[in-house]
RNA sequence: GUGGGCGUAGCUCAGCCAGGUUAGAGCGCCAGGUUGUGGCCCUGGAGGCCGGGGGUUCAAGUCCCCUCGCUCACCCCA
């Protein structure tokens, strides 16, 4: 083992891997920007007070909080998410709204590390500040489903539901907190444990022993006022209006305190029961005023790299990896003509890539087999004295051909094409 | 934070239960067979303090304890 290793819970993201995350952030880009989304780079971190905000009674600030004190005293921490680094910005730059943005990017959160779960974990994302209409909730929605679409990835499942206003929440709380207190028994230590933190949490147990007490509960539809029902029947309406499948489920409560009302998540078919949740998000109208800023709705979600690209693997999404390079340069004189080729050829746009150390024909042929490259160039000492160079296909069993130097770059760049 | 499984070559693993001379395989890598040509085949080579520490023993990769790491699950979340 050497001496040094990742810490635990982060990981190197290397070539070819790293090609595939980089196919899905720019895909979100795309889909999003196109929905007049502008990208938002907030820092790393933050004074843990930004965070602090999320909510006491989730483990994500109360454990999982990845902070320190700095040089200058101060309290700060590594982002757990971004959404909350995105209102921190917008009561400090005040931008007019609607204000739509979108990020990616690493989140840090102290837990055991798991398959789909890790330390540093990336996520992109959008939010919206200042904007109250349902057919925002609808438009934000919708295209975290089309990017899912777009991505390629078909058994994506996106789950509904509202939390209500938060004075509805609060009253629904406590009809929770009454209905599982009443049968304290029949809970299971874990959930016991949960409901004296955040009732609403025991919901989402999916403990057996659980499940008919869970079934019994109070309905979150009971405790909706006119104004929150109707704002969820709008999304509702709008999403089979354009299409976007979805299905409810009253018991889906998200992790961060700041939700209310809308509520989604994205669930992945082909991962297990627990760590299935691919993204999630929702509206949390609060959070800007909790950061000192005016009264501002606020709606977004994130969705997870790392999960959304192992449910990827399962459906075979990212079939081949492609060739690096277009050609491969063979050079037994000795180095200097692949270099001069190779310059030649990237000046010229293409993608060239040669080997080194002068080593034999037969090692830079498997080094160019290895490479992907469409054709080999080679150049031997016959070629040098003649100023010319020979071109091999390597995917196909055309014959080889040996054409003048001066013509080699354009010639490529035709049987390219 | 709690519990299970696993740490042996660059990678995937065998060997451990029933301790015994020099620790293996496949793949990958390098070289040669092929004095100018990749893939297929053949031959050879490099590469290991068997995660670390302690203990038992004449003898430990193998048994015991501790520790670190990885992994899966719980919890929680993306």
């Amino acid at each position: 083992m050497p001496e040094f290793q990742t810490s635990p819970g982060m990981r190197d993201i290397l070539p070819p891997d790293s090609a595939r995350w980089r196919h899905f952030v720019s895909v979100f880009a795309e889909v999003v920007e196109a929905s007049g989304y502008g990208q938002i780079i907030p820092p790393l971190l933050e004074d843990i007070g930004v965070f602090a905000r999320i909510g006491d009674a989730t483990d994500v600030v109360s454990k999982e909080m990845y902070d320190f004190v700095d040089k200058g005293d101060r309290h700060v921490a590594l982002r757990p998410e971004q959404t909350a680094s995105v209102c921190r910005a917008f009561v400090q730059h005040r931008p007019t709204v609607p204000w739509k943005t979108w990020y990616a990017g690493p989140n840090f959160r102290y837990e055991r590390p798991q398959r789909g779960r890790y330390r540093q974990f990336d996520q992109v994302g959008i939010e919206v500040l200042g904007v109250d209409d349902p057919h925002l909730d609808a438009e934000v929605i919708a295209l975290g489903s089309e990017f899912f679409d777009r991505l390629g990835l078909r058994q994506v499942s996106l789950v509904l539901n509202s939390l209500g206003e938060p004075d509805d929440r609060s009253r629904y709380v406590d009809a929770l907190r009454a209905h599982f207190e009443a049968d304290l028994d029949a809970l299971s230590d874990a959930s016991r444990e949960t409901l004296t933190r955040n009732p609403l949490r025991v919901l989402d147990s999916k403990r057996p022993q659980d499940a008919p007490l869970i079934e019994a509960a109070p309905r979150i539809a009971e405790y909706y006022s006119d104004e929150a029902a109707a704002h969820f029947d709008t999304v509702q309406r709008d999403l089979r209006a354009i299409g976007v499948p979805f299905v409810l489920d009253p018991m889906l409560v998200r992790g961060l305190d700041y939700y209310r009302r809308t509520t989604f998540e994205f669930q992945a078919g082909t991962l297990e029961s627990a760590q299935n949740a691919v993204g999630g998000g929702g509206r949390y109208d609060g959070l800007v005023e909790d950061l000192g800023g005016p009264p501002t709705p606020g709606i977004g979600f994130a969705l997870g790299v790392d999960r959304t690209l192992l449910a990827c693997d399962d459906e075979g999404v990212f079939a081949a990896p492609a060739a690096n390079v277009d050609v491969f340069v063979v050079d037994t004189t000795g180095g200097a003509a692949a270099l001069a080729v190779t310059t030649e050829m990237r000046r010229a746009g293409l993608a060239a890539d040669r080997a080194f150390e002068n080593r034999s024909m037969k090692s830079q042929m498997k080094a160019a087999d290895r490479s992907g490259a469409a054709f080999a160039v080679i150049i031997g000492s016959t070629e040098l004295d003649a100023s010319t160079a020979v071109i091999r296909p390597l995917r196909s069993d055309i014959e080889q051909t040996t054409v003048d130097r001066a013509d080699l770059v354009a010639t490529i760049q035709k049987v390219l094409s």
